[in-house]
DNA sequence: CAGGGATGCAA
DNA sequence: TATTGCATCCCTG
């Protein structure tokens, strides 16, 4: 098949039982080249067999709800033959391919098993109280109109707050602000960075950086998610196989990979994810993923050291990086460890964490150097990754995902830069992904052998949510741990932390 | 109405 | 001028 889901979803909507499908052509030459997202049978098929197999209309291809819906007095039959015929005769070349790029076992034991398991997920659905919702979202238009009036007042005239346009004229012609940066196309820019650099020299600026704040609320995840529920009261995002060049998954329809976590509005909206009657959520996510995996592609022994013993890892850095004890980490020098940390995973330079850190780009450097001096193994492998990676030309995750980088022998520099960054990130980002998928098929097995009717419903890069059956909840924790923390082992040890409640509020940590 | 730019949410 | 995504709004053509 191409593209399997869609159709695996519709038969569990069907109640049909579902085939075993050994072959998947997106998927196949998604692995082949992760740089192309959705790989459509059309280009595959003109590319590697030169066959025109025509264009598709939504009735031989997957509709947006994954069911075939047939016009009956117009069925195209040639169409879809043709389209099959295409895909058998792809099968031979495509896995040749993979073969050459060593994607084979990746294909045949991650992301063929996972199709399956993404579909019943899409199936399942994560439940949404759209009443309680309602009235977070009448709660939040209420401020928002309020906070707009004020803004009007400050401003002097009313005018579109949505409009960074017309903010624009405001901020910096009429009120004579001053201007912080400026945006990609040159014209002064009115982000938030920027909002809260210029937050003590007029009171509009508070109003509209929580005005930003609210309306982005009420729009994207109230309104937009209240559109989307289905008829069970559920929302059935669709989860995107080959959406994601480093091997993660994405989500659309809505994406409920980003829903908001941090500030006590957003708690409020998590609130809304409710498990179904008799059942409650849990949360499993794996602490520090990604820098357990940079400990172990680097076989750095101070950062392995501070996993070994388990303690804070950004505390622990900073301690060794000022050569203290722990216990005497100040809260400064946490925060600055905390952010070389994280950019180190992104490909930081020092002038992005002098951004983040708002400091001088020479005192960000310097932290780089001294964090380097105390972690000389995190320093040599991320040279020697770019390295590699320019001779060979991919990078290669724990599980042999292969990510190409032809950006890393670009004549302009602003993209050769860009492919170093990508090169960096790319076995991190991808090998998190690699443990998180295997974790996600060995779980899927495991709660079906132990007859349990615990069900992953989301995946949010690190963590996993499973809607449990109450009575079946300290046996699917465990099972849960048990299988996450053990589907690989690293020269550090990967750990889970979990919550339990009926919200998705209730059971984040 | 499609597409691009600006913005902002998540890991 | 830090990685990966997706959605919204505005604005233009």
């Amino acid at each position: 098949m191409h593209d399997a889901k869609p159709f695996l979803r519709a038969l569990l909507e069907a109640d049909l039982p579902l085939p075993l499908v050994h072959f998947d052509s997106m998927l196949a030459a998604w692995i082949v080249n992760p740089a192309q997202r959705a790989p459509s049978l059309d280009d595959l098929a003109y590319r590697e067999l030169g066959i025109e197999v025509g264009a598709v209309d939504d009735a031989g291809e997957s509709t947006a709800q994954g069911a075939f819906e047939f016009d009956e007095t117009a069925i195209d039959l040639e169409t879809p033959a043709r389209r099959a015929l295409a895909v058998a005769e792809l099968v031979d070349g495509i896995t040749e391919q993979m073969e050459a790029r060593g994607g084979n076992e990746l294909f045949s034991t991650i992301e063929m098993p996972l199709i399956p398991i993404l579909a019943r997920m899409e199936y399942d659905g994560v439940g949404l109280d759209s009443a309680f919702l309602t009235s977070v979202g009448v709660d939040l238009a209420g401020r928002v109109a309020t906070l707009e009036g004020e803004i009007h007042s400050l401003a002097g005239r009313p005018f579109n707050v949505n409009s960074t346009l017309q903010l624009r004229s405001v901020l910096f012609d009429e009120l004579g602000l001053p201007v912080i940066k400026k945006t990609p196309k040159g014209v002064p820019s009115t982000d938030a960075s920027v909002l809260e650099k210029l937050s003590d020299q007029h009171d509009i600026v508070a109003k509209l950086l929580l005005f930003r704040e609210l309306d982005k609320l009420r729009s994207t995840y109230v309104e937009a998610l209240l559109k989307l529920v289905g008829h069970d009261g559920r929302l059935h995002g669709r989860f995107n196989q080959t959406g994601a060049a480093t091997g993660r998954l994405s989500m659309e329809r809505p994406n409920l990979q980003n829903i908001p976590a941090r500030s006590d509005e957003g708690r409020a909206i998590r609130k809304a994810f409710v498990a179904g009657d008799g059942a409650t959520l849990l949360v499993a996510d794996y602490s520090q993923i990604e820098l357990r995996i940079l400990a172990h592609l680097s076989q750095d022994s101070g950062m392995i050291e501070a996993f070994a013993n388990d303690i804070d890892i950004h505390a622990a850095t900073a301690a060794r990086v000022n050569g203290v004890p722990t216990e005497s980490v100040s809260d400064d020098m946490r925060r600055t460890s905390k952010m070389i940390n994280f950019g180190l995973l992104y490909g930081m330079e020092a002038y992005g964490l002098a951004q983040r850190l708002d400091i001088d780009r020479e005192e960000a450097q310097h932290h780089i150097d001294e964090y380097f001096a105390q972690f000389p193994e995190v320093k040599a492998y991320m040279a020697g990754i770019v390295e590699e990676a320019r001779g060979c030309g991919f990078t290669t995750t724990i599980l042999g995902r292969r990510r190409y980088l032809p950006e890393l022998n670009s004549q302009n520099a602003r993209d050769r830069q860009m492919g170093e960054r990508m090169a960096l990130n790319a076995p991190i980002q991808g090998s998190a992904a690699d443990i998180i998928k295997k974790a996600m098929i060995d779980l899927d097995a495991n709660l079906v052998e132990r007859s349990l009717g615990g069900q992953m419903i989301l995946q949010i890069h690190d963590e996993l949510v499973l809607e449990v059956p109450l009575e079946e909840i300290d046996e699917v924790t465990a099972l849960t741990i048990a299988t996450m923390e053990g589907v690989a082992s690293l020269s550090v040890p990967l750990k889970v932390s979990y919550g339990v409640g009926p919200t998705l509020a209730d059971a984040g940590h």
